[in-house]
DNA sequence: AAGCTTAGCAACCGCCTCCCA
DNA sequence: CTGGGAGGCGGTTGCTAAGCT
C-alpha cells in the first residue's frame, strides 16, 4: 500500500494503512484501562499488530476523547493565520493554542484551505507578506515586499509590516498583540512545560 | 453515465531532541 | 561524555470522494 519503511525492521509483521473499528476499539480500551505508558510496548500489550508510532498517531489525532472534530470556525481560522505568521510551520505549538485541535489537523487545514485563502487575498502564505499581481491560485504569484525598501534585505528575517486594509487581514501582523504564553494541554513530559513565547514584534 | 481531474485528509517516513544508562 | 532508545515533529504520500466534462 504505502512505501516500505526502513524503520520497522524490528517490528516484525506490522499492519499499515487505515485503522479498522476493531483496532480503534482495542486501542481505546487499552488506554482507558492502562493509560498511554510506553508506546513501543503498547501495541503488543493491546493486541494490535501496529507499531507504537502508529498507535500514538492514531490516538493523538483521532481517538483522544477531548478532540473537537468538524469544521474550523472563523475565529479559529483567524487564530491559525496569526499564529502561523508568528511561529511558522510549528504546528504543534499552534495546536497548543487551539484546544481540541491536533497539529496534523491544523497542518492539513492550512495546506488545503488557508494557504489558498491567503493567496487569493494576495498574501504570501509562507512569509505573510503582501504580494501583488494577480493572485491566481494556479500560477505561482510573484511576491514583493511591502515596506522594505532595501532589496538586498529581502532575505532578512525581520518582520515586514503589511497594511491590514490591503492584506484583508483583520489586524496588521506585527500588532497582533497576542498573548502567546504557551499552555500546552497535550504535551507530555517536561519538554515544553516552561516554554513561553514572548511576542517580540 | 462514464471517465477524468482535483481537493481533502488519514497515515507514513525520516529526522531531531531528550533522556538515561 | 557518549551512544542507544523512545517520543515528537514536520513534510510528504497516496487513497477516496466530490466535482467537472
Amino acid at each position: 500500500m504505502r512505501k516500505a519503511s526502513g524503520h520497522n525492521k524490528k517490528e516484525g509483521a506490522v499492519k499499515k494503512g487505515a485503522w479498522s473499528k476493531q483496532e480503534d476499539q482495542k486501542l481505546v480500551d487499552y488506554i482507558r484501562k492502562h493509560g498511554q505508558g510506553c508506546w513501543r510496548s503498547l501495541p503488543r500489550a493491546a493486541g494490535l499488530l501496529r507499531c507504537g508510532k502508529s498507535c500514538r498517531l492514531r490516538w493523538m489525532n483521532y481517538l483522544r476523547p477531548d478532540l473537537k472534530r468538524g469544521n474550523f470556525g472563523d475565529d479559529e481560522e483567524d487564530l491559525i493565520i496569526k499564529l502561523h505568521a508568528l511561529l511558522g510551520n510549528r504546528w504543534s505549538l499552534i495546536a497548543g493554542r487551539l484546544p481540541g485541535r491536533t497539529d496534523n489537523e491544523i497542518k492539513n487545514y492550512w495546506n488545503t484551505h488557508l494557504r489558498r485563502k491567503l493567496i487569493q487575498r494576495g498574501i504570501d502564505p509562507d512569509n505573510h507578506r503582501l504580494g501583488c499581481h494577480t493572485a491566481g491560485p494556479s500560477n505561482l504569484p510573484k511576491w514583493e515586499l511591502v515596506s522594505h525598501g532595501d532589496e538586498e534585505d529581502q532575505e532578512a528575517d525581520s518582520v515586514t509590516v503589511c497594511s491590514s486594509e490591503a492584506s484583508g487581514l483583520s489586524a496588521p501582523l506585527p500588532d497582533l498583540n497576542l498573548d502567546l504564553t504557551i499552555g500546552l494541554p497535550f504535551v507530555s513530559g517536561n519538554k515544553f512545560h516552561a516554554e513561553q513565547i514572548q511576542l517580540g514584534c
